[in-house]
DNA sequence: ACTTGAAGCTGCCGCAACGGCAGCCTCTAT
DNA sequence: ATAGAGGCTGCCGTTGCGGCAGCTTCAAGT
């Protein structure tokens, strides 16, 4: 008893292309093929398309389903099985984590998505950068820095206002002149960087390099630093060194 | 102020071949090119191949990345984002699904992989397939079958050991000879394998349709009824009619 | 015997997002 | 003048087929 591809095709639910494609993988090969270049099917190819449907639906690729199929032994399917099942399980935690993350992006275009780049750093609180603060760093620091902010005296809030600005000013002509980031010039400014972040929060030496790495990533805080966005990197890289030389894990 | 391929990539950390091919695919054009062919980017392009990785990193496509930095209000940003978001929880309860399937599947191989195909239909009992039962039907159900087995008369252990083969034997015969599915010689022996099944539990409408679909995707089941694979299709259409004309959901 | 429709066949392109060549060109520095 | 670094344009390969085009073959009806 023998079956033509069309057939073998509507009992087992997948198209003749299919059949003809694991043929040229070498994953079903029919059982004879006439002179005419036709390919039958016999009862033990159905058994094999068979096992071969039952393996894709649980997700294998067509190469592991053939390794599975090839080495008869059950130990071995078992080991690709249980491969197959924990690379399921870090797939999942991944789309978990992007589904999380994607929230928080939705909640902050949907907040602050309009905002100007000029307003970007007048402060903490009803800011946009608020939503990814409380993400990165909890939100006991952001609390806490509502709370400093509160106690500001004249100066501080100057201080808050121009601080960065003349940090990316200043960060943008050394970086134009060739200064590299561990220079002393360079490291004074990063100081400064700190200590008007410090204004806020004070933060540990990774939640710094966070926030080096968070200019980099958001289009926003790039914008503001400079017209020139790679100031973002070599400010971040610059911080990344002063964490390395005053800031304690 | 421009850069060259090479700086952007070190810059961003994407390669020189993803900003070409970013390049051709029109999401991340040049500012200039040069005469000699060399691309060259500005600030602008910096900030959009920003925004570009931000949203790669969320995990959507290059042409949905396209279509929200095209239309620039937020309002369809948010949509896309949502949109991502609930393809990304159902590929993530897929995904779950996936494991449980491939739990039970590791179970069933590591159970009764290797029984012989005679001895398929002996009864549910230290049976490779009563994982499959269990998982398909529940726990109530298989118990219930237990059970039952416990009160089977001499007559009932004879049918349930060649009722089932009786049937395939005749089903092959009528399905060679051209009957239909629907026939009334054909019922009637659909009618039997519904007796002999409901010696180990009693199946609802659905059920009954779901075991037919069984024995068409499993293929010890498959290997087991007949020499011929297809007869498996032809008894689970058959036990479709059955369970259409004389189940009720 | 002839025609026609259904089914089969073999390529080849396309998808997503690039990686990795090959082969050639160009710039800068010594 | 030469060398080395960087740039360029194709083209193939990846995964699992879908969807053609263009040709052949088969079974059935006239």
């Amino acid at each position: 008893m023998s079956w033509s591809i069309a057939e073998v095709a509507r009992d087992s639910g997948v198209t003749a292309r299919t059949l003809r494609h694991y043929h040229a993988i070498g994953l079903l090969v029919p059982e004879r093929i006439a002179a005419n270049g036709r390919r039958y099917y016999a009862s033990q190819q159905l058994l094999r398309l068979q096992r071969i449907l039952l393996l894709r639906e649980l997700g294998l690729g067509l190469d592991a389903i053939a390794d599975v199929l090839a080495r008869q032994d059950n130990q071995s399917t078992v080991e690709v099985l249980e491969r197959h099942k924990a690379w399921l399980l870090r797939e999942q935690q991944r789309l978990g984590r992007l589904v999380r993350t994607v929230e928080s992006t939705i909640e902050n275009v949907r907040s602050g998505g309009e905002m100007a780049p000029e307003k970007v750093f007048e402060g903490f609180e009803h800011n946009p950068y608020e939503a990814e603060a409380r993400e990165r760093w909890g939100d006991a620091v952001v609390d806490a820095g509502y709370e400093r902010m509160r106690n500001w005296s004249g100066t501080d809030a100057e201080k808050a206002r121009t601080g960065y600005g003349r940090v990316h000013e200043r960060l943008a002509v050394l970086k134009a002149e060739g200064a590299e980031v561990h220079d002393l010039s360079v490291q004074e400014m990063i100081q400064l960087h700190y200590e008007v972040t410090s204004l806020f929060w004070t933060p540990t030496a990774e939640a710094y390099r966070g926030l080096g790495q968070l200019y980099v990533d958001d289009a926003r805080f790039t914008e503001a630093i400079n017209a020139d966005p790679t100031v973002a990197t070599y400010l971040r890289d610059a911080m990344n060194v002063y964490a390395d030389e005053h800031l304690s894990d």
